[in-house]
DNA sequence: GCGGTGTTTTAGCCTGGGCTAAATTACGGA
DNA sequence: TCCGTAATTTAGCCCAGGCTAAAACACCGC
């Protein structure tokens, strides 16, 4: 049941993210891209991976995990961010590096170097971006629906998490202050896709303007 | 030059410690045996490496590695001797395990996360094992050439490193208190291949028999 | 110098996981 | 209802790195 391959891996937990952040079923292309592979490639490993009974796949309309296919996506999961958490506060290996790191090191952490780290980090619920780790039976926190994005001018709200697969991205957010727990102001914002204008409260200062993708990829409570 | 597969990188680490333990050239069959592969598969390997530039391959002979391959060959040791250290270090784990652990970190340790850890330890000359760590110019301190169970009776020497790919072995010497700086004294020996006797100093009133191949794995200043 | 034995290499095959180019299907608009 | 476009799948290819069975070689003893 268990000896996946790194590869294996990697689609599991992308499916994963993508249901959570576009819904089931998951379209061949979004998941291609995600990973970086050929649409060509993405639809046989969804072959397989239906035949293995890690997801169902429908031909020409998408894929959705089954349960056993979201446990793996899940422990893998868990394993990049306690890495994460651990490569940030052990190590101190920074924000933006984190992530590409854990990205390697998640598929060769033994459960028994898991479980140490776990223990030694006090068995944590977030990692740095504030992404909630899954606990090992697989359940985790309920998330926040909301993205900056979405608000309305004059809204002040507590930033939950970030998306953390763009280090340029994580670079210019930690720079503004803009990191899980800050509050954030909507003070305007431009034209349809135009900018989002926003205070941080600890830096009241100074009013940072924010494109759609960033701004998308801040979710707050 | 870098971008090594895990392959190429067990393939040329395993060389290097062919040679210094059996000398150079290297033999297929030695290689394949250490690696847990077929006699085919090593030659098939070797031929490749070959054409990398990374060893010398005289056909029915044996292999030598270059300068290049050896340069490689170091880095990969110094990362599994690190992590060895830091795994018994940082995250308690128990000395026999280290070994397992580290044979499949090495081959994802990042420049960065390797000199983190590196200061993080004080950078340290030596593994939990003995073993040395070669800096990061590829240098490493002299070895003794002395076997435990080449010693003589009556010898009394102190343990400089033991082989580490045996987790019972190692299980076992630890038990006996036979690591790394600890004075061993030789009482006696059986006939031919029989068993050493050994007093290790700290434990004066315990005498430990130990197998030609548990002598073989220890080594002495 | 001639075999026999054990080691090494060759030949041919397989799996995982990529790729491109061509065929297929879904679907929105006229 | 039909058609064009975009997404998806199929077909066929490649490379890394394993394997087994068969051939080639080295070397030792006679």
């Amino acid at each position: 049941m268990p000896n996946h391959t790194a590869a294996v891996q990697d689609y599991l937990k992308t499916m994963q993210l993508l249901e959570w952040d576009r819904g089931a079923p998951v379209a061949t292309q979004e998941l291609a891209e995600r990973l970086g592979v050929s649409p060509a490639s993405a639809t046989n490993m969804l072959k397989r991976l239906a035949s293995l009974g890690l997801l169902d796949h429908e031909p020409y309309r998408g894929a959705t995990l089954t349960p056993a296919g979201r446990k793996v996506a899940l422990e893998v999961i868990r394993h990049h961010r306690l890495l994460e958490t651990y490569l940030a506060e052990a190590l101190g290996v920074p924000w933006d590096r984190v992530h590409d790191e854990a990205e390697v090191l998640e598929h060769v952490l033994s459960e028994d170097l898991e479980d140490r780290i776990a223990a030694l980090l006090g068995e944590p619920e977030a990692d740095p971006h504030g992404h909630p780790i899954p606990s090992k039976d697989g359940r985790l926190p309920r998330l926040s629906a909301r993205r900056l994005w979405d608000l309305a001018e004059g809204e002040v709200v507590s930033v939950q998490r970030v998306s953390d697969h763009e280090a340029a991205a994580l670079r210019f957010l930690a720079s503004a202050g803009i990191k899980p727990g800050a509050m954030v102001a909507i003070v305007g914002r431009g034209p349809l896709a135009g900018p989002l204008f926003v205070r941080v409260e600890d830096v009241p200062d100074e009013v940072h303007a924010l494109s759609k993708d960033l701004a998308e990829a801040v979710w707050v409570a």
